[in-house]
DNA sequence: AGGACGGCTAC
DNA sequence: GTTTGTAGCCGTCCT
């Protein structure tokens, strides 16, 4: 007992240990891994006084370090391997035949039922198999995964019944389809909506809540190598191959090898994680951004909203599962409206947002900042296309669309940049009238005009340097002999970090390039005015301001990466995007058309009814005086008793007869007009929109330079 | 050539 | 509740 309590006294305080740890039961103990707090206190309250004994519990918080990428001072320092090292008394380097040395002689790993928690389970097995293989190739299985139920359904008189997957759910529903919806069903959303009686009961019965990860071979150790190791091209074609897995993983059985678990269950991580990540081709958006958009149209966001409102709304709205302050960053990055960010930000941004000064960073908190829909948002995603969407369903509620449609591809606009599994993605952001001009290019199939990279209000200038490079270079001019102005940073580079390069010239030992920076507001933007001695002045202008002062940044277009139709597609240029997109949008304005000809079909042939029925009350044809209702109805062919409501003048059937003349003008309009026309139409409102927004951008401008003007000319007289 | 870092949505 | 550290990829910058 002595080697027990001594090492407890560095045992971290979250652990809770098993009684019989480091003693001479040590191998008959297991160490539950939650995921995060809440869990352990879900496993704190499941376990009985008895199986403390032998049960420990240590939450994780956050995301495991990928041992097979860091260096060996960054899995040091890591503060979880630390502690799980101290927690099982683990050796680095060492080769295990069995567990006695350890503390525990097994580890559970309890983490949620949802994609993320595949890929903590995932970082937990990476980090064994990377650092104690000889721990996962023992006979007894050493990780063991806790599988709690997805889905539980209850009945008044019947007993209660789980699922672990939402396949084996379905199955059962199907089987007794006419008694399912007598029951009341329960998802489970985390380990965190269990309540303390199922946890009881998940550890009365744990044996039927685990199953075993095996070793069986070399192909185990490839699968995850494949996974989480520094090669990306493999990845790729891991998910290349996998990506056909179906989305509802089966049952669970009781074992389960590495290799199955990584090609089967955790490759739904990295499909999320490219879904959350990526944007489609379609619409531009990452999944979340979508439910925001989606949300913001249903509760007709025009009125500005604290941002810690609209987030709780975007939860409910369209069951975002996860963080709301996640939500809320997201919201704020949509509706940035600083140089370098969104060149058309569909959200108003009421209050700090932040500033070019730090790329946004300098936010402020949700609660302060207030946003609502602009106009443009409803001429970029029409009403009109709503009936014609797809949209996703969670347990038969509808929730926001599988892909929008913007009349115009919307990741071009705004750019697009993301991480994923196996892929990331930089698109750069273009002028919103250059897109425009190709799709009517590409409709009348003639060549498109190569696109430059363009960034609203920025008054510097980006040219191509090189095959998928462009380069966007800043701003600055003589001001006197030892004096040069810098008004303009590149796209990308912000002030806060350009003070920074421009204090490691200035502090370059030795001979430094700059003797001194003074740092200007000229009421817009910064202005930096860099003083230098003559000679390195004449020696600076001879090799370029624009490189000297690193007043150059690049903008590649060698990243570009969309998801259509679930895959992830390779793009090289603007136009390519642009080629894929209009084609689709073309086809919904069909669509629309069929289905608006349908509506004013039947309107018209209602109206031509309506106008016989008066004509034949008017002639006397049709009797209706001294007469039941009921029989006029019986003798109407139609059946129609509306017609009763009207009232029974010429007068009202000569403004009927107008009316349908109206709508047969609409016929008319609708037959001549083709998908492009309606194209046209639409491409035209958003010309005209983006037209005012730049007359009220240079009205603004203006006010600014008079008002900075004022500030600064009593300076000058003094 | 090799390592560190920025960007972004998540735990 | 907020802050910090982590995943994941690729291009840039620094050593």
């Amino acid at each position: 007992m002595a080697g027990n309590t001594e090492g407890r006294e560095v045992l971290p305080d979250k652990l809770e240990d098993a009684r019989q740890a480091g003693g001479k039961n040590s191998n008959r103990c297991t160490l539950i891994l939650t995921e995060g707090d809440s869990s352990k206190a879900l496993a704190m309250s499941g376990l009985t006084s008895d199986m403390r004994d032998f049960y420990g519990v240590y939450p994780i918080t956050g995301k495991v370090l990928n041992v097979r990428k860091a260096s060996p001072a960054q899995i040091n320092r890591n503060k979880f391997i630390q502690d799980l090292t101290k927690i099982l008394k683990l050796e680095l380097q060492k080769e295990y035949t069995d567990t006695s040395s350890l503390r525990y002689g097994r580890v559970i790993l309890m983490t949620d039922q949802d994609d993320d928690g595949t890929h903590m389970s995932g970082l937990l097995i990476n980090l064994f198999s990377f650092l104690w293989p000889s721990l996962l190739k023992l006979p007894s299985s050493f990780l063991i995964d806790f599988v709690t139920p997805l889905i539980k359904v209850t009945h008044e008189t019947k007993e209660a019944e789980t699922f672990s997957s939402l396949r084996e759910f379905k199955e059962w529903k199907e089987k007794d389809k006419a008694h399912a919806t007598e029951w009341s069903v329960k998802f489970y959303k985390g380990l965190g909506s269990s309540t303390v009686e199922e946890g009881m009961l998940y550890f009365n019965q744990i044996d039927i809540h685990v199953r075993e990860f095996v070793w069986e071979g070399d192909a185990d150790g490839e699968a995850i190598n494949i996974a989480f190791g520094g090669d990306p091209e493999k990845r790729k074609e891991w998910i290349r191959n996998n990506n056909q897995v179906d989305s509802l993983p089966g049952p669970r059985g009781n074992k389960i090898t590495y290799k199955e678990f990584v090609n089967n269950e955790l490759v739904l991580f990295t499909i999320a994680n490219l879904q959350r990540s990526i944007p489609t081709m379609f619409d531009g958006l990452k999944s979340g951004e979508r439910k925001i958009i989606f949300t913001a149209f249903k509760i007709d966001l025009t009125e500005l909203t604290p941002l810690d409102v609209f987030s709780s709304l975007v939860s409910q709205h369209s069951a975002y599962h996860h963080s709301r302050k996640c939500i809320s960053n997201v919201i704020i990055r949509m509706a940035q409206d600083f140089i370098g960010r969104n060149n058309v930000n569909l959200f108003e941004p009421s209050g700090q947002f932040g500033t070019s000064a730090s790329g946004g960073k300098d936010a402020a908190n949700e609660g302060y900042l207030h946003t609502k829909l602009k106009p443009v948002a409803w001429v970029l995603f029409p009403k009109a296309d709503d009936d014609l969407l797809e949209y996703n369903l969670e347990y038969g509620r509808k929730l926001e669309p599988t892909r929008y449609f913007p009349i115009i591809p919307l990741v071009l606009l705004n750019g697009a940049k993301g991480i994923g599994s196996g892929f990331s993605t930089f698109i750069p952001q273009y002028n919103p009238r250059d897109v425009i001009a190709n799709i009517r290019r590409g409709i009348k199939c003639e060549e498109m005009e190569p696109m430059v990279p363009w960034y609203r209000d920025f008054e510097g200038e980006i040219k191509k340097t090189g095959e998928g490079v462009y380069t966007s270079y800043g701003k600055c001019h003589d001001v006197n002999d030892n004096t040069v102005q810098i008004s303009v940073l590149p796209i990308g580079l912000w002030t806060d970090d350009y003070k920074k390069i421009l204090h490691a010239l200035k502090a370059n030992n030795g001979d430094p390039l700059i003797e001194d920076v003074s740092i200007h507001n000229d009421g817009s933007s910064m202005v930096f005015n860099v003083i230098l001695s003559k000679k390195h002045k004449k020696e600076a202008r001879r090799e370029g301001y624009l490189k000297k002062f690193k007043l150059e940044k690049n903008i590649t277009t060698t990243n570009m990466h969309l998801l259509m139709g679930g895959l992830i597609k390779k793009y090289h240029s603007p136009e390519e995007i642009i080629k894929d997109f209009y084609p689709h949008r073309l086809e919904l304005y069909v669509k629309r058309k069929g289905k608006t000809a349908l509506a004013l079909t039947s309107e018209i042939v209602k109206l031509q009814r309506k106008i016989q029925f008066l004509k034949d009350v008017n002639r006397g044809v049709i009797l209706v005086v001294g007469r039941l209702e009921s029989e006029i109805i019986k003798e109407l062919k139609s059946g129609d008793e509306k017609f009763l409501e009207l009232s029974l003048t010429m007068d009202q059937c000569i403004e009927l007869e107008k009316e349908l003349a109206e709508k047969n003008q609409e016929v008319g309009h609708l037959n001549s007009s083709s998908a492009e026309s309606m194209y046209e139409e639409d491409l035209k409102k958003f010309e005209s929109m983006l037209s005012e927004s730049e007359d009220l951008n240079s009205r603004k401008r203006g006010m600014m330079a008079m008002s900075c003007q004022r500030t600064v000319k009593p300076k000058k007289t003094q």
